[in-house]
DNA sequence: TTTT
DNA sequence: TTTT
């Protein structure tokens, strides 16, 4: 009825995009969110948060999050099962997420990190892909304008779930 | 960093509540929350995510909710990990919740849900445990007053997670 | 950069719709939720948060939420501010809403409330507007296909502030 | 029944704090919130929404937090009203955090900002009051441990809403 | 009255 | 002005 997940974290790697057979952008990263207390060892602990993007949102994060980078996403958690080669049914938690926030500009090193007047708030600086981001940091997933999605077998990205029409040329059998 | 998740569900079967050896109550239950769309079979699809209470909150939620109660959920996103017989290490994600709200009054055959006094929202009926549950549905984590917490071994329970002063006594070993 | 707000309450009121001035349809209620602890004169209270839809989600809500329902909101804050008749700076804050849950059934009288197998969550009655949406309960806010919105001038209802294409003819001056 | 709050903005000015009658340290900051998509006229707008935090959270947000640093609130929206000196009615909202995290470390000028290993998420830097509290930013609510709060009148911080034992000696009257 |  |  209501599935809502809010995490701060950072990226423990840069993150990974592939396509689905029919051509649809995911990407995938892994938050670690640290807890807000102390093991009992006095160690500082986290979770490591596997997170799953879609379509512009996925190559949006693929352009601009890098490891380490502080990032906050926005989803709901998703529960897939799937048979391993051993024939044991597999359950993979992920968080889906449908907003992205990038806290932290991407320019560290030769950075000027000039306050860029009219200016925005999160964003990400160039340096990776050249440089563009128009626009930067607000990243929502929606639209899915003339994209499909589809179920590739023996599980990774099964797809997001959502209802999608698929026409026979989208199939990859 | 932020770790926040808010689910509404229902349960998928009467929570199991336990206790860990130093004598702290844990309770598990299941929640399903249907998926805002159906899939592309047009199925309506759920999440089946598992959540985790401790102390107090444990108790109540064992006393009070059942399966297919509906029911609200607030906590944080929790990822264990231990090794298997087989010496695999085995993921574990749940939720670990702190709050949890009672939507669904329990006495919906002979009940009179007289609207009690000082007031409540949601609750929680009787039946159960005697009836009564006066002030019901009203069950926030917090508090660990006196009571201790511990790591059992191959799994499952191992703790909340939280730094818990143990002493001696408490240790199963 | 991150807006994210999630309430569980009960209306106060039914809700009113309007439209404004180019046809867009806006629902305004208000959910009164209950503190989770009392005053310091041991009273219970609620904090009565004024919520604002627009578009199919208002005329869902308008529909199917009545007096007194429980129900579940997820949105965002926004405070808007307009000068009254005095030349007085007046703002306003308000949850716009997404998302509406509704968490209690609408014939609670005649009611059958037959337990639909494996469960459906949420839901709500017909009764009210003659019927359809059997099953309801699952009010997203997304699309603004074909809508427009304005606006007006003097404040209520100025506009759900996102950014709208408007086309002369929508204009109402 | 459930009333929760997340944002992610800038300060617009330095956080202030105050003392109630009784001694409590109350903090009141505004967050400017970018919305996600630009106005009809194509400006980017905010929400403007005031925080308040009580007793070890107001101290650490009064030490650590300044205007323009990129801040994650999390918290639970409380309407107070109260009557001005025209007798009328006047609605306040506002978010009572309880849970603070700081985005940004504070020393942007002589900082070292060294990229510390397995990387720590937030933090905040000393400079302002000392030092102290070196990686801050876990800023939780929490405890009122021998503390007390109290109800000053004709509204400014009038409470926290939470049930509190007040001794005499706090009264101020 | 507002931040970047 | 407020719900249960």
């Amino acid at each position: 009825m209501l599935n809502r997940v809010i995490l701060i974290g950072r990226l423990t790697k840069d993150p990974e995009m592939r396509y689905t057979p029919s051509g649809v952008a995911v990407t995938q990263f892994t938050l670690a969110v640290d807890r807000p207390f102390t093991s009992g060892q006095g160690e500082r602990e986290a979770d490591f948060i596997p997170i799953v993007t879609w379509r512009q949102l996925a190559e949006t994060c693929a352009n601009y999050l890098r490891k380490g980078r502080l990032t906050a996403v926005e989803g709901r958690i998703q529960v897939r099962n799937y048979e391993n080669n051993e024939g044991k049914r597999v359950y993979v938690t992920e968080v889906i997420a449908d907003n992205v926030r990038f806290l932290e500009s991407g320019n560290r090193d030769g950075g000027s990190r000039e306050e860029s007047g009219g200016g925005y708030a999160g964003g990400s600086g160039g340096g990776y892909s050249g440089g563009s981001n128009a626009g930067g940091g607000n990243s929502y997933g929606g639209g899915r304008s003339g994209n499909t999605s589809r179920n590739t077998n023996n599980d990774p990205f099964s797809d997001d779930g959502r209802p999608i029409d698929i026409s026979e040329d989208d199939l990859p059998f």
